[in-house]
Formats: structure tokens, sequence, C-alpha cells
RNA sequence: CGGGGUAUAGCGUAGUCCGGCUAUCGCGCCUGCUUUGGGAGCAGGAGGUCGCAGGUUCGAAUCCUGCUACCCCGACCA
């Protein structure tokens, strides 16, 4: 990626905004960090929905919605978790508002509806879902519970970017509850698998699979896996998180079941989530300096048809034959839009769906209509060819395929170019410096030792790999042996 | 929350140091004509509490004080 998409972006952050301004995704709210997302954005979010929805259902999940408002106290009965959550709760004080006492005008809180006790607007549902919990929980016959939420959450982040972090975001969040520790840690690692494999089939991301090390780990997780992806500029991105829970929140919140054997014990838990951050992991994995580049599985638009004419005599034709490839298409159960809208130029249009990233494109003027034939042209490598109007349906249908398989290939590659292994502090330090990127070294496994590597040189590890080949070392830091191989 | 920066039309900006005529220019928008295979040309037109609140002054976008918002870097995070 070149750092020209605009005259005005001077880094990939500046990059990456003028991107989602020009692909028409989202703006800035008034609000402070929130963001509004604009139609087209939103339909690529409720695609993700939709094929998320349906791998959770085949696994066995069910949908339910939890209140918005959590009291403050449910929050202080998980030590942990209230102590990473706290610094970013919005608080809710007051019931009401009056006109403002000094006879200025406006309005303040009236001080006659301050809350008895505090609401927290949820940053995350583990409290209210088991404190509902516990009710819904008696017996081993009412496990497993495997309920999954959508909804918006807020964290007030210090520092905020659209999709990546914004204050208020949209997300899924899956909450089971389980007799056995194997059984939810199995769920854990279900759904952790469930989204690589949204992640690599559908965003064509590649991610890695792994677990976080203690310093990163969810606040109140015993064990927390994610999906890290590597974005065009090198650095990661976390694009999911499935926590297996222990019994820390079924003690926090009282909840037992009685076993076969009549014996009462603690629920197991889960908790899982992906957000419109995947959105963020989209743009920044595949786009170029033309534009958003969608894989053609998520597009929402896969294929629009601009007509190309001179007079307003030669648009009938051209519309007819149009219109008959776009039926052709959406039999196939292509997505297609035909604009022949007369307000803007073909040139126009062009440039307008290749800041959108529609995959594919095709042209059709009074030359195709002569000749039987309509122009095609692929986002992803912005490659022009001539195709003939026999069997074009099939035609495109493979060419999306092979668009969908080119983009993960691309990005794969850029990941493999850009993670190296390092095996001495020198060497670390030196790959860090002038190639960035993951790497893969050895650590004693000491949180000790992790925060020492992040002070130093602000690399964290992002995952230890579940597919890392056992292979002796010693910690690029302290020198102690080491099993295998961790991605800093 | 620490460091740096910015705020002028829908967007991007000039002007601010050194106060002074009707606040500059480009994109976009509207009207008309000509155009249409890669962001059209010409002509005309509409659009402004110069972030907010005070202050200094004959006079403030410009100087002073306070506030707010946003952007970048860091810490934190999905």
């Amino acid at each position: 990626m070149a750092k020209n998409f605009t005259t005005r972006a001077e880094n990939y952050s500046e990059w990456y905004n003028e991107l989602v301004v020009k692909a028409d995704l989202a703006e800035n709210s008034a609000v402070r960090g929130c963001m509004v997302i604009k139609p087209y954005g939103y339909a690529i979010w409720e695609k993700i929905q939709a094929v998320l929805d349906k791998m959770f259902k085949d696994t066995g999940h069910v949908n339910a919605y939890f209140p918005l408002f959590i009291p403050k106290s449910y929050f202080e009965k998980e030590a942990e978790h209230v102590e990473g959550f706290a610094k970013e709760c919005a608080v809710v004080t007051h019931s009401r508002l009056r006109a403002r006492a000094n006879g200025k005008g406006g309005l303040e809180p009236d001080p006659d509806s301050r809350l008895e006790e505090e609401l927290i607007v949820r940053p995350t549902s583990e409290t209210i879902i088991w404190d509902t919990y516990k009710n819904w929980i008696q017996s081993y016959r009412d496990l497993p519970i495997l309920c999954n939420q959508w909804a918006n959450v807020v964290r007030w982040e210090m520092r905020t970017r659209m999709f990546l972090r914004t204050a208020e975001f949209l997300w899924q969040e899956g909450h089971t509850a389980h007799a056995t520790e194997e059984e939810a840690v199995a769920e854990a690692k279900q759904m952790l698998e469930v989204y690589a494999e949204f992640a690599e089939k559908w965003l064509a991301m590649p991610v890695l699979k792994g677990v976080k090390s203690a310093n990163e780990r969810f606040a109140g997780a015993i064990e927390t896996f994610c999906i890290e992806a590597m974005m065009q500029d090198g650095k990661a991105l976390q694009a999911g998180t499935s926590h297996f829970l222990g019994q820390n929140f079924a003690k926090a919140f009282d909840v037992k079941f009685l076993t076969k054997e009549n014996k009462l014990e603690y629920v197991w838990a889960t908790s899982w989530g992906v957000s419109t951050r995947l959105m963020g992991a989209l743009i920044m994995t595949h786009s170029d300096d033309n534009g958003l580049v969608l894989p053609p599985k998520l597009a929402p638009i896969q294929v629009v048809i601009i007509p190309i004419y001179k007079n307003d005599e030669q648009l009938p034709m051209i519309s007819e034959k149009a219109l008959e490839i776009k039926k052709a298409l959406e039999v196939k159960g292509i997505s297609v839009k035909y604009d022949d809208r007369n307000t803007q130029k073909p040139g126009w249009k062009f440039n307008e769906y290749e800041f959108k990233g529609v995959p594919v494109r095709i042209a059709i003027g009074p030359r195709d209509i002569e000749e039987g034939t309509v122009e095609v042209a692929r986002r992803d490598t912005l490659e022009k060819e001539v195709f003939q109007q026999a069997d074009l349906a099939n035609k495109i249908a493979h060419l999306l395929e092979n668009i969908q398989a080119n983009l993960y290939q691309k990005a794969l590659t850029l990941r493999e170019e850009n993670t190296h292994k390092a095996d001495s502090w020198d060497e670390f330090k030196d790959v860090l410096e002038t190639k960035g990127g993951f790497i893969l070294a050895h650590w004693d496994g000491t949180p000790e030792t992790e925060q020492k590597i992040k002070e130093e040189t602000k690399a964290t590890i992002r995952t230890i790999p579940f597919d890392a080949p056992e292979e002796a070392g010693k910690c690029i830091y302290t020198g102690k042996p080491s099993a295998r191989r961790v991605v800093f």
C-alpha cells in the first residue's frame, strides 16, 4: 500500500480515515467518540451479522437480549472485572431534567431525581447476564445455556478511531454456562474456530489463532483465546476474542447447580465477542489508494452495471440488455446494482464504485451492443477485460470466487513477508526496528519478562499460537528455556 | 489521563505574527447551453453567528482570558 490515497494523507491513520469517508461508510458523530454508520457501511455490518448469526445457530446457540443499564453494585462483585472496566464507564445518575435554576434558560438534572444506585451503561454484559442466569440454573438439567446477544455497548475510551475503537460500538457477545470445565473450555475454543473461519472464508483475512498472555487477558477471565490479523502497515489487530471464565462469575453471582450426584457446584462460564471493529479490519486489510476493496462474499453490491450512452435514444436499448444481464446474475444469487442515473457521468460512477469497493464492474455501451460484449473490471487488480455476453453469469460467478481467493492470498502473502524469527535479544530489537511486523521468538512464559520487553521495546505478545510447533529454545530476554515461539 | 496541533460555507483552505474597505480560493451545490468508453467545459447564481463565552479597542477572524470540540503520538482497550 502506498501512502498517497490523497495528498493530505500523511500516515496510515489518516489514509484509513480518508478511506472511510470516501467510501461513504461512516462519519464522526456530534457525540464525543461516537460514529454514525452510514447506510452503505451498515449494509456491510448486516451482512457480517447474518453470516455470524447463522454460524452461531449452527453451533447450537440462541439469541436473547439483556438490559442496557447495569446497577453499579453488579460490577463490584467480580474484583478483576471491575478493575478492568471502571475507568471507562458511562454512569447514569439522574432520571429527569428540569429548567435550570439560575433562570438563564436550558436544562439541568433534577437533584430530586438522583438515583439511589447509579446505573452503568453496559461496557460488556457478563455481570447482568450472570445475575440473570442465577435464576435460570438450579440443576444440571438446566445446562448448558448457550446464549448470544446482538447489542451496543459503551466504553468511554480516551482516544477513539472510527470502527476500531469508538465510545459506542455494535457487537455480539455470547455468554454460556456449563456443567464442567472441559465443556466450557471446548466451547470457548469452538467459538474461536467459528471466528477464525469467518475471518478467513468471508473477510478473506488470514488470522493467527492462539492464547493471550496473562497481561493481555480479559478482566475476569482464566484464559483468553484470540484471533490476530496483520494490517497493511504491519501492525496487529485483535479481531475477535473468546474467554474461558472458569467459575469466577458463578462465584461472584452465586450461580450453583445440583449435579447428577446431588452435589452443589459452581457453573463454568465462557464469553466471546466480535464487534464493528471487524469492519475496521476489513478496510485495513484489503483497501488500496483507490478506495475500499470488499471481498465478494461480504460486498452489499457484488456487481455494478454502468451504461454508457451518448444520448437518450441509446439508453433504452442499453438498459434492456443491462437488465437482462442483471436478471441472469441475480438468478445465480449475485447482488447487482444497475446505475442508470443520468445525473452523473460514467467516469464519475467508475470512481464512485471503486471508492465503495464493489468487486466487479460491468460497463455496457453501444459498441458492446453491436459486438455482443461487455467490459468487465475487477476491483482487486483494477484489470479490465472484454467478455462475450454468452454465458456471462457463470463467468462472473467464477470471477467473484477468484477475487475472493485472490484477496485472501494477497493478505496471507503480506503477513508472511512481514513475519520474521528472532533468536536473540539483539536480533529481536533489530528486526523490530528495521522490519516491524510479527516476530516469532522464544519467551520464558513469565509476565515479568513480557512486561520488561514491553517497557524496553513497546513490543507486546499478541498471541501464543495453538499450532506453533514444539521447538526447544531460549527466551530472547532472560535465556531461560522455552518450548515454543510466541508472536510479538 | 500525559505531550503536540487544529477550529473560517457541506468539504478542503487563505488571511492571524504586524487589528482597518464588501472575509480569499478550490471542490461540491443550483440554473442554462454544450457534453457523456475513466471524476466534463463555459456562463450565471446560492451559501458565513470566522468553535463558544467574556475582555481590550473608534474598530477584532486577527490581541488577551476562560471554556469546548476534534486530530496526531503515548498509556488503555474489542
